[in-house]
DNA sequence: GCGTGACCTTAGTTTTTCTAACCCAGATTT
DNA sequence: AAATCTGGGTTAGAAAAACTAAGGTCACGC
């Protein structure tokens, strides 16, 4: 009858939402990415709970870990519980005194599509604070307090998301250079600009465009898709073009077209938002202007 | 457009936790208590809460802290998101190789009510693994990871506890004390002897036998009842004596009652359990078993 | 067979959290 | 009206936790 510690310590809640989001994903760099920290840390969580539990929770295998058992039995609750969390954690953010819309983007969406947007919400609904942050990957918008996201993406992979605009892509460059490009086989030629995640499109473009992709591979990659476009306004390559990030270049006439093909890519710009939003929120309403006005 | 923070900081769960707490329990001092914290670390972590929503969530008091209102409308939601994670951590450990049953009792009852009853139920289940931890004040059971709780309490109190027995008290004394004491009114020459924490049983014991209880406070006090009931035996006095806690004693002759009169305290030796037990474990058949047995 | 990808481990650093000791304001007593 | 008591706030420093970085391991694919 060992009449033990004093009092049984409480549970490392933040162990709990590392293991939660490693079973989850299915995998401990992908809750790293997740929760912003290096896989290590993640790591340790895990270990930390095991321990804390007596129970092994995963299998470590050399090509990624794999839920035991208990650990498959017990995720689906912690998830619950997360999720309820979150719910309550967005009831915590839309209390505060000047509530603030928070909107996740793909860099490229942040830079190229949504200042327009913003600029006319904010003409419409003059009070209204937005902020926005550019991430790589969509956040799970349970979990991470963003009121909305948008992201160039298969719009299969999400159940609540809205397609704003399917997403074509077609050349684009400086006048100058398109004036010696009189069909797409004069790009053998030119140096093409590409972005580096999204290195399969000219390929892509080729294929459909009836070119040996053949390459189309070759030539400066930027991390960010703006730089890129930067780069092609001052005559440096001819760059694969997204309808929407580089409609405002055109009409402004930085940019041409050379040619007519135009490819979709199956993708699209995607607006997602909290499976439960907030009623009447100002976030909500921003959504619906989005989808009104956001196709254009 | 502010670009802002690279990702914004996931919300401190800690901090969370001890808001919870301390708006259920409706003080800090409470929540310190229930987390085994001083009262600054509480009131910390609700700063950092506060400043992290940028939202108030208490009003300060002289005495005492009040819910502001958006803590009053926010508190729930929280307080359901840590009942949701108390559910998935008891499967949690349930899950455990060789579950052991933790229980939580009052230290006079966990030294002297339950020692029988664990060894009786081990002659009936061996392989089972108990473990006992006293504490003052019962635990949340959906918070804290017990299987059950045994304390001697208002009945009324709790809305899935089970009485095991009805507490009564009568007075209790060595064998050589009880010689002389033919009558209540005899007690005003002897010593007698108090539990820190159950001051009021002997007023309330004479006001029922029918004595001013006038002078009925006096005389040493002892922080654990089971060191009252050793002095009791060893003749220093006379004791206020529990039933379900003094009849071993009484039965081996240690102790004696010089009077009949007993008086129900309107309290019980209570077994709690959490709200979900898990079915079929073993702490489900201890706690039958104690059901069964546990009156004698 | 060698590179690659995904993860683990460890050591050391940074950050968070906790405690201890003190101060305050309003109730409650004296 | 003064003293006390109660429930909290504040702070510096100590303790504990979390994180990163660097190096290591194993299986797979080319």
């Amino acid at each position: 009858m060992p009449v033990s510690p004093p009092r049984p310590k409480g549970p490392p809640l933040n162990a709990l939402r590392a293991f939660e989001a490693a079973a989850r994903l299915g995998g401990i760099a992908l809750a790293a990415d997740e929760l912003c920290v290096t896989p290590g840390a993640i790591s340790q969580h895990i270990k930390t709970l095991e321990q804390w539990a007596g129970v092994k929770l995963f299998e470590r295998r050399a090509h990624g870990v794999e839920l035991t058992k208990a650990g498959r039995e017990l995720a689906p609750d912690f998830t619950a519980a997360f999720d309820q969390m979150g719910l309550a954690l967005h009831a915590l953010r839309r209390a505060r005194p000047q509530p603030a819309i928070t909107i996740a983007a793909l860099p490229c969406v942040a830079q190229l599509w949504l200042p327009r947007h913003l600029t006319a919400f904010r003409l419409a609904v003059p009070a209204v604070r937005l902020s926005v942050v550019a991430l790589e990957t969509p956040p799970h918008l349970k979990r991470e307090l963003f009121d909305c996201s948008l992201f160039i993406r298969d719009p299969e992979e999400t159940a609540t998301g809205i397609v704003l605009a399917r997403d074509e892509i077609f050349p684009v460059c400086a006048p100058a250079i398109a004036a010696r490009l009189k069909n797409p086989a004069d790009l053998s030629g030119e140096v093409l600009l590409h972005d580096a995640v999204w290195s399969g499109d000219w390929p892509l473009w080729a294929e459909a465009a009836g070119l040996a992709s053949q390459g189309f591979s070759e030539g400066p990659r930027y991390s960010l898709y703006g730089l890129a476009l930067e780069e092609a306004k001052s005559g440096a390559g001819v760059l694969m073009g997204h309808a929407g990030l580089v409609d405002a270049a055109l009409a402004r006439g930085e940019l041409v077209r050379p040619f007519a093909e135009s490819v979709a890519t199956g993708k699209a710009l995607v607006l997602d938002m909290p499976s439960r939003p907030a009623p009447s929120s100002q976030a909500a309403r921003f959504c619906e202007f989005l989808v009104q006005n956001g196709a254009g």
